[in-house]
DNA sequence: AACCTCACG
DNA sequence: ACGTACGTGAGGTTC
């Protein structure tokens, strides 16, 4: 195993002054006096020593220990995915009248607008060739124009799947454990956050049938199972702690669903009778709100009209008018700083917040926003993985995917370990509402059914069915 | 290498 | 009136 060098130590420092810039310039020798004494000036030391120094050595652990892939159920899914899409290629080339590379959206856009003359004028331009965009987004605007949209729909998502994970990730696989094996990045992601490649394992399929299917393939050493906790809705409860505001923190407080609750003042509805697709809208705008949407934006991904997504902004912005005023307070103070920073002293740049062009400057602000929940939200997972790999080290920690951590456990101590991992994981840091884990065990890291305290009769089910519109 | 598209939180 | 959601990594096509 690779030993944490003291370059790695002075990439980190880097990345902590600065976070965004990809390439960091680490002098070999006598800089890093200069980089600690910076540290120190920007009241950075802490974080470095006590969270990303203690962190690289937990990384190096989830490397090392890697996952077990079910092979022959990835082989298998392979040739049944290749068979289905030489259907599919079959079938629109017939349809198109023409042989074509469907994976081309260049050749798609003639076939589509100028062959089959499918209508382009509400449809989005590609941001640099100028072309008609062929992306999901606007193939759903044709949808029941012309039968093979839909064969479109299934051919991308049959290729993305093979060709991003079924097929390589069989490849990936270790000689010498028959593990596979990511790599973090503890340098990259501007607001803190990990990053994961070589392969990434924070894109796994799960919104999809068929996504979960890829999913199944992750599973445990014989006698072992899947533990996985994540955080529930860590975002939002960071954002009602840094606000302050009242309301967002009583429905915390009361352990109520926030979608549901979000919904009934959205809607003017008492909770009771809000429904799924009511509740399927407010989720979407509370996730909206913290990335700081338009009502255009998010006319563009719901099914909501403009004026009706732009009504419903503003009642939600009645309903947590502090909330609001704290978004104005952050976009104000980085107007001033020209910088961010989270409670922990954790901090972005953002140059751009000075630029003369609207749609820079805007991009900067919600960038400043965001960072500052994000990155409170990255740092709690921090500190829980640390903490966990010191006082857990058998849970064998395996993957961290933002909210989410995956261990790998002895399936008698499964429920031992769960509560063990959920209690740091909930008071690793103290806001002004709980912080909640849900844990999970599984065969596989598709199916997975809920461990440990929860209320009796409302908890999500294993598969998907309430997500958000992509 | 740039572009487009799409997988995840 | 502006222009239109935060953070990533990766595959295929095109130049």
């Amino acid at each position: 195993m690779k030993k944490i060098s003291s370059k790695d130590q002075a990439l980190i420092a880097a990345y902590l002054l600065n976070p965004g810039q990809r390439n960091y310039e680490v002098g070999d020798s006598g800089s890093w006096a200069r980089l600690a004494r910076q540290l120190e000036e920007k009241k950075l030391m802490r974080i470095f020593q006590e969270i990303e120094l203690p962190l690289m050595q937990v990384l190096k652990n989830m490397e090392g220990r890697g996952i077990k892939l079910d092979l022959a159920w990835l082989i298998d899914l392979s040739k049944k995915l290749g068979k289905r899409i030489d259907q599919l290629i079959k079938q629109i080339h017939k349809l198109a009248g023409i042989e074509f590379n469907i994976s081309s959206p260049k050749q798609l856009q003639e076939v589509l607008f100028e062959k089959l003359r499918i209508p382009t004028e509400n449809l989005r331009k590609n941001k640099k060739s100028g072309g008609v965009s062929t992306a999901a987004g606007e193939l759903e605007k044709m949808r029941g124009l012309h039968p093979i949209i839909e064969l479109i729909f299934e051919y991308r998502e049959l290729t993305k799947l093979k060709s991003t994970y079924v097929d390589p990730l069989p490849e990936l696989v270790s000689k010498s454990d028959h593990r596979l094996h990511t790599s973090y990045s503890q340098t990259v992601a501007a607001t803190g956050r990990l990053s994961s490649s070589n392969p990434n394992l924070q894109n796994i399929p799960i919104r999809s049938d068929l996504g979960n299917q890829v999913r199944k393939a992750f599973i445990a050493e014989k006698g072992n199972i899947l533990l996985s906790l994540d955080y529930s809705q860590i975002e939002l409860r960071i954002a009602a702690s840094l606000s302050g505001d009242l309301e967002m923190i009583k429905i915390f407080q009361h352990g109520q669903d926030f979608h549901s609750a979000t919904a009934a003042r959205i809607f003017g509805v008492k909770e009771a009778d809000v429904t799924p697709s009511q509740r399927r809208d407010a989720k979407t705008i509370n996730f909206s709100i913290l990335y700081g949407v338009s009502a255009f934006g998010l006319s563009e991904r719901s099914d909501m009209q403009r004026a009706e997504a732009a009504e419903y902004i503003k009642k939600y912005y009645e309903a947590f008018h502090q909330l609001k005023a704290y978004i104005a307070s952050l976009i104000q103070l980085v107007h001033k700083d020209g910088l961010m920073t989270n409670p922990l002293g954790r901090i972005r740049y953002f140059p751009d917040i000075h630029s003369s062009n609207f749609a820079i400057r805007s991009a900067a602000e919600r960038q400043a926003v965001n960072m500052s929940i994000q990155s409170l939200a990255a740092d709690i997972m921090k500190m829980a993985m640390i903490e966990i790999e010191k006082e857990i080290p058998e849970a064998n920690m395996l993957l961290s995917v933002h909210d989410e951590l995956v261990f790998e456990v002895k399936k008698d101590k499964a429920g031992k370990y769960a509560k063990l991992i959920k209690k740091i994981m909930e008071s690793v840091y103290k806001l002004k509402v709980p912080i909640e884990a849900d844990a999970k065990i599984g065969e596989n890291w598709a199916e997975m059914s809920a461990i440990g305290a929860r209320l009796p009769g409302r908890q999500g089910s294993a598969s998907g069915g309430e997500n958000t519109k992509s």
